[in-house]
RNA sequence: GCCGGGAUGGCGGAAUUGGUAGACGCACGGGACUCAAAAUCCCGCGGUGGCAACACCAUGGGGGUUCGAUUCCCCCUCCCGGCACCA
């Protein structure tokens, strides 16, 4: 056996032996239990980077500990290849997006083999191959059958100098990120998907799935479901007479209803129709409105604006009391959301408070919440439920009803005085905008006929090929500039039309790629062999994905169930949420006003005595430029760290096992690669051991070693064997259950460490040797299979580590004679005692008090109590 | 702003159901081996006091529940992720 760990020439001898062999090709049917676990399928930016590294090696150590445990497991890859991106880096090299992407993906393939992951790569696919997304056209058109696509006017962001579409990433601070001009707020025609029909479905059926907790909870508050109740503030008599929409007033939905006698104003968006009209003829609505255009259309920017508005002019009456009441136009009014349109009770609402205090409008609380109300300062407990007060005589009944009883009064109230109201639940999720103004990405599968309307393409036809060659060039979206894509033939009346040029949302692709997985090559969208593996039995992926990409391919999931492609229900049994790897970043404006990004290693850095940051500058020029703090690795912040590196120094297993013996799999870890040395040390004092085993001399009785009961074994070796049989069950526990890799790996090594300590060469000794060497590397294989793969051949010549199952518990190994408990007095640690396993209770007691340290701090006083937890301490309290 | 998560030695982390805080590593310090270096091996390593035995303090900050709290509850600070056109 060689003497020196030389994963260089090891790892490429492993993987062709598996490539060979075929050892990864997963079969779609077998007499073992199917286990499916997908990572989320990975953006071919250019390189790996340690995100992925991360991602695809906890789902590798899945996939060989399931299949040692007797499973038939799948792990696939593939490449969400459209996207921005590769548009951006079109722009920057004159590359089309399709060669940049294709290129990409050869490389990145490569890296994935040279890390020896155990993917089945005949069923690899690329989402920007006509093959695959053919499939997402004619879904959509079956969609579209169904009624469940619809188009409707939706809000961009607008680029007024590059005349373009933006997307959100694209804006910083309000700006376009190439122009630096300010973006403003434009309407275009988009297309939809009602996955609002599905809310109900979405939402309740999170509770049957293995999933993360936090991430049930993100989804349940993100689909928002609350009741309410929507009713209409009547028109005052002049704003009838203006508006004369034929409508008899204002509609607004509130989940308050219980409040509605704190109304002191209403507030409607911008957008809104009674806005619009208001601007006629005053100058200061008008100017508002302008002024709200201004900007992009990111919540968290809208959402964090100073609460602004301007009064209209028009009024509604208060449909109790019937006072005229002020409508005004609110920033902080979201027409995505309900009618765009409030009525405003400062009361109890923290928003209209802010709004009201601004303004000087009347705070009138009207609900009583257990504390002493004052409108100077806002107090979170203003908005709880409670009894209703100072309700004024025209609707005293409401006076002391509690919230339910309100709700009832007050609906009874309003249609017995004939003001529609009905009770209503509605949602925080908005259905999906599927419309993209670019290029890099699947055609939407539709043509525009000014006689025949908006026509589908025929199945016949389809794909509808996106053209390989363009190359935007930052202004809108070639498709658009392109003949020869858009001028079609209507193919209901033959008359001349135009293709839609929009592209779907990437989030389309990523909804079902995990079926086409299963079925690679079918005829159709997905066949019966979708239904074999799924659904997914694990799947892992970051967890900035909580909420959109895993909302939409369950939604999409359930709407392939519906028109019969498959049967489940929910495409992740199980999922693991990996934390994000960050990494600083540094940036700097440009002349124009956008910004440019550095990556790390360009940098230098000024840290202060606490390690702050306190400047940096560009290690090319010695120029200043800004840090940003730390955030996601991502290409767009060129703060991604390649993995090659690590991989060409210490090897792929070296690179493997320090990512997963670092933190565990959930935790968001800044990036460092300080303790890479420390796993490399590890693999070769591994290696080392069972060189001087190996070379010892083999060990042929190994699977007869002496058990527990033939009591050949020295107390050294018993131990041993305990330690090595607790650390079985540990690992199991850690790969299968806990899905925490970090202790295993700390488990195994001290197993090891006790291992070194055995100094003793007797056969017997040799035979322990073996089975913790055998056992070791088979707990290890999962993490660094190909270091595992060249011990086990020199532990077992003639055996293959691939088909060895995974180790057994010996359960006589467990068994201890006695047993060590914490002794403490009021909770601190005072001292040990050793005890039968099946020591009473006062066998234990006794022992506890008749040690030193408890006598001591007893002072002869008697104990008030005794705490005994079985099996680990007795707390004596003083 | 809203939703979700996090904070433990110089650093990464452990403590799985309320039960020994700091496992296992990294870095560092000391020693052995060596002509020397590398590699390897041994010892030490939260803070304060003490020769030591040991004692006290300590899990972002403040309060609470409990025999016992890193773990549960309340309040606060900072950081990360998401917020619908980054993927």
């Amino acid at each position: 056996m060689e003497s020196q760990y030389h994963p260089q020439a090891i790892e490429p001898a492993v993987q062709k032996e598996w490539a060979a062999t075929n050892a990864f090709r997963a079969p779609d049917a077998s007499p073992k239990p199917k286990y499916y676990c997908v990572s989320m399928l990975p953006y071919p930016s250019g390189k790996l980077h340690m995100g992925h590294v991360r991602n695809y090696t906890i789902n590798d150590v899945l996939y060989h500990f399931m299949r040692m445990k007797g499973w038939n497991v799948l792990m696939p890859m593939g490449w969400d290849a459209f996207g921005l991106p590769a548009e951006n880096a079109a722009m920057a090299n004159g590359v089309p997006p399709a060669k940049w992407t294709w290129d990409n993906i050869a490389y990145m393939k490569k890296q994935c083999q040279s890390m020896g992951w155990a993917i089945d790569w005949t069923r690899e696919l690329a989402t920007c191959s006509p093959d695959y997304y053919r499939w997402n056209q004619w879904f959509f058109l079956r969609l579209w059958e169904k009624g469940l696509v619809y188009k409707k006017t939706g809000v961009v962001n607008w680029d007024p100098v590059d005349m373009t579409v933006l997307a959100n990433e694209q804006v910083i601070d309000g700006r376009g990120w190439r122009t630096g001009a300010l973006v403003e707020k434009r309407e275009i025609p988009t297309w939809n998907l009602r996955i609002t029909q599905y809310a109900d479905e979405l939402l309740d059926s999170l509770d049957g799935l293995g999933w993360p907790e936090q991430v049930k909870q993100m989804q349940r508050n993100w689909i928002g479901r609350s009741s309410g109740v929507e009713f209409v503030l009547p028109y005052a008599p002049e704003t009838a007479m203006r508006m004369g929409d034929g409508r008899a007033g204002l509609k607004v939905f509130t989940t308050r209803a219980d409040t509605i006698m704190g109304i002191t104003f209403a507030a409607v968006a911008a957008e809104h129709a009674l806005a619009a009209e208001a601007a006629k003829g005053n100058g200061d609505v008008a100017a508002f409105i302008e002024e709200c255009r201004q900007g992009g259309v990111q919540e968290a920017e809208l959402a964090t604006l100073e609460k602004k508005g301007v009064p209209t002019g028009l009024f509604v009456l208060h449909p109790v009391s019937g006072d005229k009441v002020e409508v005004w136009v609110g920033n902080y009014v979201l027409m995505g959301y309900g009618e765009g349109a409030v009525m405003a009770v400062p009361g109890h609402d923290e928003r209209d408070f802010a709004f009201a205090k601004k303004y000087c409008l009347p705070i009138k609380p009207v609900v009583d919440v257990d504390i002493p109300y004052s409108t100077d300062e806002w107090k979170p407990a203003y908005a709880q439920y409670g009894r209703n007060v100072n309700s004024g005589n025209k609707f005293a009944a409401l006076d002391g009803s509690d919230y339910a009883q309100a709700v009832d009064k007050v609906v009874a109230f309003l249609e017995k005085a004939g003001i529609e109201a009905r009770r209503r639940v509605t949602y925080r999720l908005r259905d999906w905008g599927i419309s993209r103004q670019r290029y890099w990405g699947t055609p939407i599968p539709i043509i525009q006929c000014t006689k025949c309307g908006d026509v589908g393409v025929p199945d016949a036809q389809l794909p509808v090929v996106l053209p390989e060659n363009l190359v935007p060039d930052g202004s809108g979206n070639p498709l658009a500039k392109t003949p020869t894509f858009f001028e079609v033939k209507c193919p209901k009346c033959g008359g001349q039309a135009r293709r839609e040029t929009d592209t779907m949302d990437v989030f389309i692709d990523s909804s079902w790629y995990y079926m086409r997985y299963a079925c690679p090559g079918a005829k159709a969208m997905v066949d019966e062999r979708a239904q074999y593996w799924l659904p997914l039995d694990i799947y892992i992926g970051g967890i900035e994905h909580a909420i959109l990409h895993l909302l939409y391919a369950r939604f999409w999931t359930k709407a392939m169930r519906d028109l019969g492609l498959i049967k489940v229900d929910e495409p992740f049994a199980n999922l693991l949420t990996q934390g994000m790897v960050l990494n600083h970043i540094y940036s700097r404006r440009n002349a124009k006003g956008g910004i440019e990004y550095f990556a790390p290693d360009e940098v230098e850095v000024a840290h202060d005595e606490e390690g702050k940051v306190t400047g940096a500058r560009l290690k090319s020029d010695g120029s200043a430029i800004d840090y940003e703090g730390i955030g996601t690795m991502s290409k767009s912040k060129r703060n991604g760290v390649d993995p090659q590196e690590m991989i060409d120094r210490y090897g792929a297993d070296t690179a493997r096992f320090y990512v997963m013996q670092a933190n565990p799999p959930t935790d968001t870890v800044l990036w460092s690669d300080e303790s890479v040395e420390g796993s490399f040390k590890f693999l070769r004092r591994l290696w080392t051991m069972v060189h001087a085993h190996v070379e010892a001399g083999a060990v042929e009785n190994r699977g007869q070693t002496p058990s527990a009961e033939d009591r050949g074994l020295t107390p050294e070796l018993k131990e041993l064997r305990f330690k090595l049989h607790k650390t079985i069950a540990k690992v199991d526990d850690d790969y299968g259950r806990r899905l925490q890799f970090n202790t295993a790996i700390a488990a195994v090594r001290e197993l090891l460490n006790l291992y070194g300590d055995v100094k003793d060469a007797s056969p017997v000794a040799r035979a322990v040797a073996q089975e913790v060497l055998e056992d070791a590397v088979l707990l290890l294989a999962p993490i660094v299979p190909h270091i595992c793969t060249a011990l086990w051949a020199e532990l077992r010549p003639g055996t293959r580590l691939i088909d060895q199952p995974w180790p057994a518990v010996d359960a006589n190994a467990l068994v201890q004679d006695t047993i060590e408990l914490v002794v403490q007095v009021n909770g601190k640690l005072r001292g040990h005692i050793r005890v039968a396993p099946s020591a009473s209770r006062e066998v234990i007691e006794a022992a506890a008090l008749k040690d030193e340290t408890v006598l001591k701090f007893l002072k002869g006083a008697k104990p008030k109590k005794i705490v005994v937890v079985p099996g680990r301490l007795v707390n004596v309290v003083a």
